[in-house]
DNA sequence: CTTACCGCCTGTCGGC
DNA sequence: TGCCGACAGGCGGTAA
């Protein structure tokens, strides 16, 4: 499921084949995403030139002169680049065809993607209120010490909250919290600042590494070069309940947190 | 302010 | 074999 190494990955198999591209037209099959897709937003794009691909958490935004159309991939959404010889396939439901007759086409089974247009990218309601970059100077100890203060909630539902940072979701926190040594249920206010320093590192490295080896492909996640990700090789924790954790050998836990499965060692997370 | 839970949606899987 | 319910999950919205 696309996190942020997924959207990463995607930002940047894309951007060789659109960037500086016209959009010559935009085909909508299917408006009803996570929320509609704006009636407008084909003949807004329409004509326009791909200035910039960047991302913020896990929104892909899309630069035009007059403002951002911006993407999320939900959790099953994958955003390639293909041409006009390749049929569509049940679930695809939005393309950009650039002027180099290449085509961006969003494919997304479960359609808790989004597709919305922005004037100013950084006010929309959704991006506006988003916590720092987690591989962004912005993003430290510090941070997740202060804003943690008086909560009650585990870490791994605080960490995954994309107020306190962007782009930690499921695979990310398990992973991140296993090499953190941190259990996934301990109350966020009373971590020192110490286990947050190596939270911080955690998290980097996890989301570094991750985005090095094309992100997490569990089931059906593909890069924007068609390519799967090769990161689930790494994984240490998550979907591995009743294996030996790879540092003791204890045994893999699952429980649920948030209504998410979430998995942790017993033995190396206190 | 916080925390808890719902629901959007489809593919997959276990049970019968 | 085939049907059906449970489950998965990002994340905004709403209730408590």
């Amino acid at each position: 499921m696309p996190e942020l190494p997924e959207v990463e990955t995607t930002r940047r198999g894309i951007s060789p084949h659109a960037l500086g591209q016209t959009i010559e037209r935009v085909n909508i099959y299917q408006p009803r995403l996570r929320w509609p897709v704006p009636p407008e937003m084909a003949g807004t794009l329409q004509g326009q030139t791909l200035v910039d691909i960047r991302r913020r958490g896990k929104y892909l935004l899309f630069d035009v002169a007059p403002g951002t159309a911006l993407l999320h991939l939900g959790m099953s959404g994958s955003l390639r680049v293909v041409d006009a010889t390749t049929p569509l396939k049940k679930h695809d439901h939005l393309e950009l065809i650039l002027g180099n007759e290449r085509i961006l086409r969003f494919h997304d089974p479960r359609r808790f993607g989004s597709f919305l247009w922005a004037d100013d990218w950084a006010s929309h309601p959704l991006i506006a209120k988003l916590g720092p970059e987690p591989l962004g100077e912005r993003f430290s100890a510090a941070h997740l010490y202060q804003r943690s203060r008086g909560r009650k909630a585990g870490i791994k539902v605080f960490v995954m909250n994309s107020e306190v940072v962007v782009g930690v979701g499921n695979i990310y926190a398990s992973e991140a919290l296993f090499k953190a040594g941190i259990h996934p249920k301990r109350a966020a206010g009373r971590i020192s600042m110490d286990r947050y320093k190596r939270l911080e590192t955690a998290i980097r490295e996890t989301l570094s590494a991750a985005i090095k080896m094309g992100g997490t492909t569990l089931r059906d996640f593909y890069g924007g070069d068609g390519e799967p990700g090769y990161f689930k090789q790494q994984l240490a924790v998550y979907e591995r309940e009743g294996e030996a954790c790879l540092r003791c050998e204890s045994t893999i836990k699952r429980c649920v947190l948030g209504q998410r499965a979430s998995y942790y060692c017993p033995k190396c997370q206190r």
